[in-house]
DNA sequence: GATAAGTTTTAGGTTTACCTAAAAATATTT
DNA sequence: AAATATTTTTAGGTAAACCTAAAACTTATC
């Protein structure tokens, strides 16, 4: 897919490079090029001012870097929401689609899709949308596989990964919708939710490491 | 803003590529590159099987280039309706956007598109859009500049350059619009019509050139 | 604290777009 | 038809992404 240095940028954000240090290695699989293409770029980012680098150690975005992937990201999910909303896409669809969408995006294009959409909070996938370059603090959530048996949580947002979010629409599980948890399987066993309408649904653990959740009372 | 392929077989198309033959020098005015550039992409282009190349010569589409042509010109007209009717931009404004948009459009998402649109025929500039990959038969269309004194006609088209279309935006002018050529000054002097609300609009005779209508009985 | 394992960097090369400048081919003018 | 002008091609180079393989550095294990 050839990544570019908004893609870098990006990626670095969503390792948290906000508030922690990102090694060479996540990149490398995050975006799946060589250690050496991310070598080479960090080089190029420390120069644009975008990310501090302490090698060895790995990278931090600057308030400049941070500004440049809260945009990425913005235009992303507007677009995330436009396709599912507008177009019809189910919510495991769209994430390539946007991924290409961001990058040719204009500032004034993001502003007017915004304002067609009604200014939405959150895309599709439960992620809030950044406004302007600020950056949202998000809701405190937890992966569902820390929670205990009897919790009460509401499924707030999912990693963004075509195979889950598809698992999920299997299951018919929805951002938003509350259960209170049943019980862990041991070895690995599914974890098993009761939902609202008191259906119940059996998880496997690797997928509740990727949704997260908000605590309920 | 370095075309690709697609733009170059776009720029072909445009250059009337199916029916003719296209010389490397339009091609250089058209997409802004200079000789050399053009005349390596050409190897390219053959060797793909999109244009049959005479050297010295020019070139013309293959039923591929065509197709290829086409598919791309649709998703540029789609992307043109969607910013003009959903999302405010005034025609004068969209070609630059929708020239990024159409090289991350999906056929999936064209299709989507074009159904959100309510399966529009035409442009915001007038121009068909291509359905699929069957190049739709444009209606005959004179330049404005070609019409005779007395000759009642209505704007159908109109090149896609910025300037020329904000000066539309000025003189108040819009596709579909009936008139009448009312004189057409000497020494390149304005050309008078008058709209059908009674209006009298002075034309440069340049723009006249890049306006098309279609003659009313 | 020495060895092994893992990570990051450097070195050297590829691709695909671009370019300028000069050579070759064609077209136009005298 | 010869000279001039225009257009196209070729030759040689740049830039920004990529890669593999080997070297350098850091961390973990014995």
């Amino acid at each position: 897919m050839t990544p570019n240095k908004e893609d870098y940028l990006k990626m670095i954000f969503e390792l948290n490079g906000t508030y922690k240090k990102v090694s060479n290695k996540e990149i490398v699989s995050g975006l799946k090029v060589s250690a050496a293409s991310v070598s080479e770029m960090m080089t190029k980012l420390v120069k644009g001012g975008y990310i501090t680098y302490t090698p060895y150690q790995g990278v931090q975005l600057t308030e400049t870097g941070i500004a440049e992937a809260s945009i990425l990201i913005r235009k992303h999910r507007l677009w995330e929401v436009f396709l599912v909303e507008k177009l019809g896409y189910s919510w495991s669809e769209v994430h390539e689609e946007a991924e290409l969408l961001e990058h040719v995006t204009s500032s004034t294009l993001s502003e007017r899709l915004d304002a067609f959409l009604g200014f939405p909070e959150k895309c599709p996938h439960g992620d809030m949308i950044p406004k302007g370059t600020v950056v949202v603090d998000e809701t405190v959530t937890y992966p569902l596989s820390a929670l205990e048996v009897g919790q009460k949580a509401c499924l707030y947002k999912v990693m963004d990964e075509k195979e889950l979010l598809d698992y999920l629409i299997e299951l018919d599980m929805h951002i938003g919708e509350s259960f209170t948890l049943l019980s862990i399987g041991s070895y690995e066993g599914p974890i098993k939710i009761q939902k609202e309408n008191c259906e119940i649904v059996h998880i496997s653990q690797k997928a509740a490491q990727h949704l997260f959740v908000e605590r309920l009372a």
